[in-house]
DNA sequence: TATTTTTTTGACCAAATGGACAACTATTTA
DNA sequence: TAAATAGTTGTCCATTTGGTCAAAAAAATA
């Protein structure tokens, strides 16, 4: 009752309710959407589960929620792929963008691969929508940039594939990467990556 | 009791057994471990609950048994890169096997993406044990092909990594590839993910 | 400060789920 | 074919878990 005639959040509710979705998503990152549990959720935010609930109507509209924020997030560099500049210089900017997001945001790049790989219920239509056209807007500049030879003829998706993959790998499966690397400093393990990744990427893009 | 004393396993063991693997494999990487049922794996191979706890003495142990003979399978290829064969051939010909089996084994790879994703509960000792193993010792004949100058010289840990990322990605996140591709049929992604593997691992691998 | 509104929580409930078990049926084996 | 063994299932149980609710506590407002 009271929420519906309620237009406007109170300070409480704005603290609670990001209080609320950083726990979350440590919970649901780590666990999924159906390891997750109210009961762990509020023992991470430090709030009862009644007192959750209170904020939010169910688990899942949680996840929703904080899914929804995220992906937002997640699309945002690759639209900033700019055609003004040098392009190899733009896509290698890109790599190391994503790259740096593996390392600081490892439980966002772990909810939404968990999201994915599980048949992408509540993200479907995002993925068809507002991605699908960011995504088709990049790989006409791609192709542009092929035609104009400034960057090697490759298929501009299973570029963007590429991309997503070698540098999210280095957060969804930060164990595995982990343990076959035996080392101690975890910074240089992403040192290592973004040397690599840009070798790479410059040796598979320079035009001939 | 019963299954104590019997040593080997009678024709319908091994038949129910196995079916009850395909099923679990089935709702396992479709579902996680938690989120699977007894009751989902049940419906999935025909079998009533009591009967499949009558194979096996917990949901957790038939997790445990499909991973166990899915990690097996999952790391014989790379084995079978071999230090006689032409350095970039013997690669590029591990890097079609591991696309392949995105195709083919796209619940493997999910179960297993999801396992590690996790946090690998059951995996690490194999990844920190025999997987470890064989990839420091492809490692080794990597550097080797490096210095013999047959290859391009890349950090052979990273390669390693990309290959299995940018593979893995095809199964993983099928439904992502699919929602921005608009292609009909989907061998038709696998062809053209293949060629751009192939040409782009090429560019990089092939020594200056 | 009195009143109203918002926030918090302990106690409770119903559904889902992993698993136990005894009784029953089918298959092997002697 | 009779006895023994293996396989199957209906029923039941305990725990977990998402969610409710009424009453208490805290905060905002008048």
């Amino acid at each position: 009752m009271t929420k519906i005639i309620q237009i406007k959040q109170t300070r409480i509710q704005r603290e609670k309710r990001l209080l609320i979705q950083k726990a979350a998503l440590q919970v649901f990152s780590e666990f999924g959407l159906r390891g997750a549990t109210l009961d762990k959720i509020a023992k991470a935010c430090g709030l009862t589960k009644p007192n959750i609930l209170y904020y939010y109507s169910s688990k899942d509209e949680i996840y929703a929620e904080v899914l929804q924020s995220l992906l937002d997030e997640w699309i945002r560099p690759l639209k900033d792929i700019s055609e003004n500049g040098d392009p190899l210089t733009e896509i290698l900017k890109y790599v190391q963008k994503k790259l740096t997001m593996s390392k600081t945001k490892k439980q966002e790049s772990k909810l939404f691969a968990t999201e994915i790989l599980h048949g992408a219920p509540l993200t479907q239509n995002i993925l068809a929508g507002s991605l699908k056209e960011t995504v088709d807007d990049k790989v006409k500049l791609f192709n542009k940039w092929i035609s104009e030879e400034k960057i090697a003829p490759v298929d501009p998706y299973h570029l963007i594939f590429s991309i997503w993959s070698m540098t999210q790998h280095y957060a969804d499966f930060d164990v595995q990467v982990y343990s076959l690397l035996n080392t101690k400093k975890r910074s240089r393990i992403f040192r290592d990556a973004e040397d690599f990744l840009l070798t790479f990427f410059t040796r598979c893009l320079k035009p001939d």
